[in-house]
RNA sequence: GUGGGAGUAGUUCAGUUGGUAGAGCCCCUGACUGUGGAUCAGGUGGUCGCCGGUUCAAAUCCGGUCUCCCACCCCA
C-alpha cells in the first residue's frame, strides 16, 4: 500500500486558519440570508443521476460530474450542483408556507481538471425562492447578494451584478431570424463573449453563424448594455420580455441597487435558466470568473409531477468568493490569526496542576474559552506557546497562588498582571471580554 | 479531454562547466529553575517527486512516469 500524503486533486482539505476565513465567510453569508427570512437546509449528496439528466445540461450531468454504479447496480451522482434536489424537497413537501425562502451551503463535486477558483470539491452558497413570479423575486435577490457583498465589506466599487433575461434574448434572436433549435447554441455563443477579445469573438460568431444578417443581429444584441438601447426596443419593444426587463431595470433604480446593471451577454451556462439571468463579476479586473450564477426556472419543480411551480436561485462559489476577498485584501487581520481561545492557564508544576485545573473547568462553566498547559513546560515556554496561539488572556498558577486562593491574570497585550481572587476570575475575565469587544 | 509551466528540509528558495546538498524563516534546546514577542548560541530535519539510462561519478545530462500549478473545455 502506498500512502499519499495529499488528498485526491481537487479535493477540499482545509487546515484551521484556512477554515476560521471560511467560517468567518459562511457566517456573513448566513446572516445576510436571515436578513431577507431565508432558512437553511439541506439535502443529499449523492443524488440518483436522472435527476441530473433532466435538466442540468448533459455535460454537466455526464462528462464533468462524479457518476458511479453502487453495488446494487444504481447509476449515481455526486451532486454537481443544489437546485435540482431542492426542486425535488419542493414538490414532494406536503404543506409549505409560500413563497419557500431556503438556503444552503452545500458541498458539490465536478469531474475537472483543477485551476485557479475551480476545485472538484467545493461549497456554494445558495439561494432560492420558490411560489412568486413576481419580479419581486428577483429584486430580492439582488438585494441578498449586495448585503452579502456588503457584510463582508466588498463596496460597491469593485463589483456588479450583471442581469439580462433568456426570454429576452430568445426573442431578440427569434426576431433575427433564428429558429428555436438554434437558440442554445447561439446563446452559447453570446455566453462566449467575455472570454475572448471582440475581434476574435465576433470572427468566431461569423464562423459559427455565417456572415450574414443574423450573425450582425447576435453580435448587435450582445453589445447592449441599456435596457432603452434603440436596436433592442426595435427589435423587442413589442415583447413581454422587454417589458419585463425594462420593469427589473425601473424597480432596481426605485430601491437604488447601485451594482446592478444590463448586460444582454449574461445568458448564463445552466440549460434550466428559462427567465432573468444574472452573475456577480469582479470590475476591478483581479478576477475573471464570475462569483456567482443565478436565474429563474419556470419548470423544474413541475418535472416531479403536480404543479408547476417557479423559482429564483443562485449559487455563490465560496472558492471564488475567497479568492476575490484576498486579492482586494478584503479578509480582516483578525480572522486567519486570532485563536478561539480567551484565556490561556499556566501552570507552575504538578503539584499546582488540580487547582489550575478547577479554576480553569469553572472559567468554562462560565462561558469563557480556557487552553490549559498540558507540556509541563517551564513558564517560559507555556507562555511562549500562549503568545503564538494569540490567547488574548494567560492565568498564572504557582505555588504562591495555589496557597492563598488566588490566581495571576495576565492581559497579554499589554503585559500587565494583576493577583485575583479565585472566586472572583470568571466575573474579571467575562469584564474584560466585554472592555475588548467595545473596542472592536 | 487539450495546451503551457514547475517539482531540492515543515516552508520560501539557492545550488557554477556533472565531483554524494546549503541559506533565511519555522520548530526544538540553552542563556532564562515565577512570565510570551527581542537578542545571542546550539540542534533536529532531505529517497534532491519516482523509475530507468549515460558516466569512474547525476539534484545537475537523456528517456519515461507521477504529482501540482496555470490556461482551454465547462461552470460556482
Amino acid at each position: 500500500m502506498d500512502l499519499r500524503k495529499k488528498p485526491l486533486q481537487g479535493m477540499r482539505q482545509l487546515y484551521p486558519e484556512d477554515m476560521r476565513v471560511d467560517r468567518y465567510v459562511l457566517d456573513a453569508l448566513h446572516s445576510a440570508g436571515e436578513a431577507y427570512g431565508f432558512e437553511e437546509f439541506d439535502a443529499p449528496v449523492i443524488e440518483p443521476l436522472d435527476l441530473f439528466l433532466a435538466k442540468s445540461g448533459n455535460e454537466l450531468a455526464v462528462e464533468q460530474s462524479y457518476h458511479f454504479q453502487d453495488k446494487s447496480g444504481r447509476e449515481l451522482i455526486l451532486r454537481p450542483e443544489l437546485t435540482p434536489s431542492l426542486a425535488r424537497m419542493v414538490a414532494s413537501a406536503g404543506e409549505l408556507l409560500w413563497p419557500v425562502k431556503w438556503m444552503s451551503f452545500p458541498l458539490c463535486y465536478r469531474y475537472e481538471r483543477p485551476q485557479r477558483g475551480r476545485a472538484r470539491e467545493f461549497r456554494q452558497f445558495n439561494c432560492d425562492i420558490l411560489g412568486c413570479d413576481s419580479l419581486q423575486a428577483e429584486l430580492e435577490m439582488f438585494l441578498l447578494l449586495r448585503r452579502s457583498m456588503e457584510g463582508l465589506g466588498v463596496g460597491d466599487d469593485i463589483y456588479e451584478i450583471a442581469y439580462s433575461s433568456r426570454r429576452l434574448a430568445a426573442a431578440a434572436l427569434v426576431a433575427s431570424g433564428f429558429s428555436e433549435d438554434e437558440m442554445l447554441g447561439a446563446f452559447h455563443l453570446v455566453d462566449r463573449r467575455e472570454k475572448m477579445p471582440a475581434e476574435e469573438w465576433e470572427e468566431y460568431v461569423v464562423e459559427e453563424v455565417g456572415d450574414d444578417d443574423r450573425s450582425r443581429a447576435l453580435l448587435r444584441f450582445a453589445r447592449c448594455r441599456d435596457v432603452e438601447d434603440p436596436w433592442l426596443e426595435d427589435a423587442v419593444g413589442d415583447t413581454e420580455a422587454y417589458e419585463e426587463i425594462v420593469e427589473l431595470n425601473r424597480l432596481l433604480e426605485e430601491v437604488g441597487v447601485a451594482p446592478a446593471v444590463f448586460d444582454a451577454s449574461v445568458v448564463r451556462g445552466l440549460d434550466y435558466y428559462t427567465g432573468v439571468v444574472f452573475e456577480v463579476a469582479d470590475t476591478g479586473g483581479r478576477n475573471r470568473r464570475a462569483l456567482c450564477g443565478g436565474g429563474r426556472y419556470d419548470d423544474l419543480v413541475g418535472l416531479f409531477g403536480g404543479k408547476r411551480i417557479s423559482g429564483v436561485g443562485f449559487g455563490l462559489g465560496m472558492l471564488t468568493l475567497r479568492l476575490f476577498l484576498e486579492s482586494y485584501d478584503l479578509i480582516p487581520q483578525g480572522v486567519k490569526e486570532s485563536s478561539p481561545t480567551t484565556l490561556f492557564m499556566t501552570v507552575m508544576s504538578d503539584q499546582q496542576r488540580g487547582y489550575a485545573l478547577r479554576l480553569a473547568e469553572k472559567l468554562r462553566s462560565a462561558g469563557v474559552s480556557v487552553e490549559m498547559d498540558m507540556s509541563g513546560r517551564n513558564l517560559s515556554r507555556q507562555f511562549k506557546l500562549a503568545g503564538k496561539r494569540g490567547v488574548p488572556l494567560t492565568a498564572v498558577v504557582g505555588p504562591d497562588e495555589a496557597a492563598s486562593g488566588t490566581v495571576g491574570l495576565k492581559d497579554m497585550e499589554s503585559s500587565s498582571q494583576e493577583e485575583v481572587k479565585a472566586d472572583e476570575l470568571p466575573d474579571r475575565v467575562k469584564a474584560f471580554c466585554k472592555d475588548s469587544d467595545r473596542d472592536t
